[in-house]
RNA sequence: CGAGGUGUAGCUCAGUUUGGUAGAGUACACGUCUGGGGGGCGUGUGGUCGCUGGUUCAAGUCCAGUCACCUCGACCA
């Protein structure tokens, strides 16, 4: 079984590459670091961004759209921003091709250069700030709830499918508002929308925290994040919100009049997930078998298999059962293809991750039974035909428990606190996950021990247990644990 | 950008050392026997051997250049 996919324990990485390709979730493009996002792979980060889409007009924004060039100088009107992204941008030179004089296809019209050159958005923050000068002038227009969903270039080295590629898919919130409390406030209540969206409906834990200044986003005064713990121990970013202070403010003069008539500059606030959040899915769940989605996000929830071919009785039966779940508001498909063969059935839809499948054969119709497997433990039972329905609504439910338990379990196995530095390497190479220790605060012991073992520090946790330490590196005292991992 | 590796059928790869008619498995199409976990047998489709140039009577094979991809570094959501 699975003879397709390659072991996570042979090879982590092509496991991986496996998954993506045999699910049918996306394929390297002709286009350097570019892939092909596939119908099925799309179909559940549609589903991922119906619900997130969701819960942000449940928390007051609304969406819209701004241009996918930026014109070169906005970029640099913030310093640390441009400087964050300068190495990794797309330039758009020219506006018109020729045929070329040589008679080879065409070339770019040198006569066709731009006065300002056009960068491709790797984020949105200049020409958004460049906008919101002109939509805010009084206390009364804040705050200022938008959220675009778009695709952004970033010009990578090296890429792997869905984790990091050159172009990819998220959305990005941009909020103003007119006090820094108001604002603070803001990018924590994203960063919970992320935690629960990723809790209850990717079932993946997350520790939710806030970034070392080298881990910062550029352009922020303060980032939050949701970490995420991968099966190879390494963690993942999932989500960022960041708090702007006035920043954007400042460089895009973004002023408003306050109930006294005084001009002040607004706070800001920026928040975005991205497709990344498939690969963060794939990882966090799926096993040799192929892909596991959860319930809530699978684009189809239940399949019927006919046992062993498709017939009058059985296709009968399965349009009952079907009609019985799409009741329950349960997406279902019946797989009567004849020309393959129940076990490769079963191997395909467990390689495309549905969490249920249900076997109808003549055997099972003579018990009144059906044969139901679930996805995420791969075990079978026979169930009752006239219960089925109840069964697999509650059994949805049981699964996507399931998910988030076992990986939970996984991730509080897997952050351990250590208090020396050989403690520090043993566990970063024999069992990985999160390492709990006390680090003196300074930049300089936290690039010292990225050099040292490739560790980073994910986040500060919120809410973090302040206690009396030693710095694991220099022994310089500290006042709380922050967590290191190797990441993604 | 540094180090190493690989480009031959949709996919995985042999063939390159020693130049001489382009191969296998898998997938795909059709037929057939099957049928409760990727089934068997048979027939068939499918290739500018990454690209460009050179050496040669003759290049997948030798030489030079070039492009792409993979792994590991630096960078990063």
């Amino acid at each position: 079984m699975a003879k397709e996919i390659t072991s996570r324990e042979e090879n982590y990485s092509q496991w991986y590459n496996d998954i993506v390709r045999k699910a049918n979730l996306a394929d390297h493009s002709d286009v350097r670091g570019c892939m092909v996002i596939k119908p099925h792979g799309f179909a559940i980060w549609e589903n991922m961004k119906n619900q997130l889409d969701k819960m942000f007009k449940d928390t007051g924004h609304v969406n819209a759209y701004f241009p996918l060039f930026i014109p070169k100088s906005y970029l640099s009107k913030e310093a640390d921003h441009v400087d964050g992204f300068a190495k990794e941008c797309a330039v758009v030179t020219h506006h018109r091709l020729m045929n070329d004089p040589d008679g080879n296809g065409v070339v770019v019209d040198p006569s066709a250069k731009l006065e300002e050159e056009l960068i491709v958005r790797p984020t949105s923050e200049t020409i958004i700030w460049n906008t919101y000068r002109d939509w805010i002038s009084s206390y009364r227009d804040l705050p200022l709830l938008i959220n675009q969903w778009a695709n952004v270039v970033r010009w990578e080295m090296r890429t792997r499918l869905f984790l990091r590629t050159a172009e990819f898919l998220w959305q990005e919130g941009h909020t103003a508002h007119a006090s820094v409390e108001e604002a603070v406030e803001e990018t924590r209540r994203m960063l919970d929308v992320y935690a629960t969206f990723a809790e209850e409906y990717m079932a993946m834990p997350v520790i939710k925290g806030v970034k070392t200044a080298n881990e910062r986003f550029a352009g922020a005064d303060d980032t939050y994040t949701i970490e995420a713990l991968m099966q190879d121990g390494k963690a993942l970013q999932s989500g960022t919100s960041h708090f702007l202070g006035q920043n954007f403010a400042k460089a895009f003069d973004v002023t408003f009049l306050d109930e006294n008539n005084q001009s002040n500059h607004v706070w800001a606030t920026s928040w975005g997930v991205s497709t990344r959040l498939m690969g963060a899915l794939i990882m966090a769940h799926s096993d040799d078998a192929g892909l596991v989605i959860p319930p809530r996000l699978a684009p189809t929830q239940v399949v019927i298999v006919p046992i062993p071919k498709p017939g009058d009785e059985i296709d009968a039966a399965a349009d009952r059962i079907m009609n019985e779940l799409r009741e329950k508001g349960i997406t279902v498909k019946y797989d009567n293809d004849k020309k393959r063969r129940p076990g490769f059935k079963f191997a395909e839809h467990e390689m495309h991750g549905t969490p249920v499948r249900l076997g109808i054969g003549k055997r099972d119709l003579a018990n009144g039974t059906i044969e139901v497997a679930r996805r995420d433990t791969k075990t079978k039972e026979s169930v009752n035909i006239d219960d089925i329905a109840a069964h697999v609504e509650q059994l949805l439910v049981d699964i996507q428990d399931n998910l988030f338990n076992r990986a939970k379990a996984y991730l509080d196995e897997h952050i351990t606190e250590v208090n020396s530095w050989d403690e520090f390497k043993e566990v970063l190479e024999s069992k990985g996950g999160f390492i709990s220790a006390h680090w003196d605060g300074t930049s300089e012991s936290e690039l010292k021990i990225k050099e040292l073992t490739k560790a980073t520090i994910r986040c500060i946790p919120l809410d973090n247990k302040q206690e009396e330490g030693k710095c694991v590196l220099t022994g310089n005292p500290s006042k709380e644990r922050v967590l290191f991992a190797k990441a993604y």
